[in-house]
DNA sequence: CTTGCCCCTGACCCGCGGGTCAGGGATTAG
DNA sequence: CTAATCCCTGACCCGCGGGTCAGGGGCAAG
């Protein structure tokens, strides 16, 4: 299956698969004598496992670490995660899950907090210099 | 006053000085006769007026469509804003702020919802193309 | 006069998940 | 054979709030 068709079987674009790969998301399909790429069902369960996890709100960077585990969480017999069975991919649990958790759980207290605030009303600016914590500008992660 | 000091003054860089007045967020400053900016004690005011604002997660465009009025946001006695007094400068209960708080509780639930499907668990990967609309990448906003 | 710090403008850089183009080759239908 | 459609790589683009560099001028102290 060439790659304009896998991508639109995932409902992705053919751009989103080449990026997948080249971020080692994805090992390398095989390749026509012509070097087109040449996707099989089981690239298609990794690809569809992808995006199915970025859709949760992981990023490309945690995916890429995960790897290794992707093909297996593919291969598996759908159903819920159990984390604690030994021989699960063990996405979920990972460390990489609870950071990224943890990641949400801040943003959301951030911006909640910046909503009430706005909400609240102008409060009177404050005379002296704003703390710099305050964070006037987004975390920059790393 | 010169930029440096303006900049450290407020708790920002003169980048960030510069930066606002090419968006249009504060009028320019006085030049000296060799070019440099010469910020008044005003201006100090309507800066920290800006940095204040942003810190409450109005974006600089936010801020740039309401330029005419940050001076008098900035001049008016301290206290809480009301924003029903003729006079006021209205900054809370302005459509851009109301439209941000909006922006900002979509923005809370689209991360709750992701946060909740990551905490979880890792539900069977859905077979067919997982729903365009689903978002994998960030709304982008225009 | 020199040294050292400040300021000027213009240009490119960051993360993130790709979109979009440019220039060239492959495949397939008629 | 030709035309249409696909695919390849490499490079630049987006928003957002500035950071950082490059190359040149200003200004005060010693």
């Amino acid at each position: 299956m060439r790659i304009g068709d896998a991508a639109a079987a995932i409902g992705a674009t053919p751009r989103a698969l080449r990026f997948y790969e080249q971020r080692g998301l994805l090992s390398p399909p095989r390749r026509t004598r012509s070097g087109q790429r040449d996707y099989t069902a089981e690239d298609l369960a990794v690809l569809r496992g992808i995006r199915y996890l970025l859709g949760l709100g992981l990023t490309v960077e945690d995916l890429a670490g995960l790897a290794d585990r992707l093909p297996l969480l593919a291969a598996r017999p759908p159903g819920p995660c159990r984390p604690d069975e030994p021989g699960e991919p063990a996405i979920i649990g990972t460390t990489v899950v609870r950071r990224r958790i943890a990641a949400l759980d801040a943003e959301i207290e951030r911006l909640t907090r910046l909503r009430d605030a706005l909400r609240e009303g102008l409060a009177p600016i404050p005379a002296g210099e704003p703390s710099p914590a305050a964070g006037v500008s987004p975390p920059r992660r790393r």
